[in-house]
DNA sequence: CGGGTTTGACCAGCGC
DNA sequence: GCGCTGGTCAAACCCG
């Protein structure tokens, strides 16, 4: 794995640890994202893009476009603020697409989506009153490598212990300040 | 029976 | 304006 593959993506504001821990996962090469705040007039995605234009960087950007600007009448107009406060990928290789990260999540949508041969899946935190939501998706370059894309922020704790990958990010964080 | 998954339909934004 | 695309809904289904 080339040193490249380390460079984090540190969020600007939002969540200074994710709660993101598969520790059921055998990880390897863990490749983590930050997206920060873009209130803040942040532009991460230009940092995203040199590294990986074409797969999660693209996709992310996108997708949170569309959370902020699609908002139904009476239904859950807070998404669209978590969206632009937190949220962050990272890709992680792995085996399978659910990573354990201690939260409960429920599947709420599946799309096959144009840029990737791989179907894209959406969650959302089943805790009372979370609006958290994530999309898991395979890289399509290489489908060792599963995209995760966290959407706002819990408002709860989790639900299981988490330590074994909080550790790895922990390492890897220190490893590589950005 | 309750909670989670599947999947087709629907809707809104965007590019042409 | 229209078609494409992505995100969400919700009914049907599955499973413990």
């Amino acid at each position: 794995m080339s040193m490249e593959k380390y460079q984090i993506f540190l969020p600007v504001s939002g969540p200074s640890s994710p709660s993101v821990s598969p520790s059921s996962l055998s990880i390897e090469n863990p490749v983590i994202y930050f997206h920060g705040d873009s209130e803040n007039e942040v532009r991460p995605e230009s940092r995203f893009q040199h590294l990986d234009a074409k797969n999660s960087v693209s996709q992310t950007s996108r997708i949170c476009k569309g959370s902020e600007l699609r908002v139904k009448p009476g239904k859950r107009v807070g998404d669209s603020d978590d969206c632009r406060k937190h949220r962050f990928a990272f890709q992680t290789r792995s085996q399978v697409d659910i990573l354990d990260d201690g939260y409960r999540w429920r599947k709420y949508g599946q799309k096959t989506v144009k840029s990737s041969r791989f179907p894209r899946s959406y969650y959302m935190c089943t805790s009372n009153g979370c609006n958290v939501k994530k999309q898991v998706q395979r890289n399509s370059k290489d489908e060792g490598i599963v995209v995760t894309t966290y959407e706002g922020m819990h408002n709860h704790a989790t639900e299981r212990s988490s330590e074994n990958f909080e550790d790895i990010l922990r390492q890897i964080q220190t490893c590589t300040p950005f």
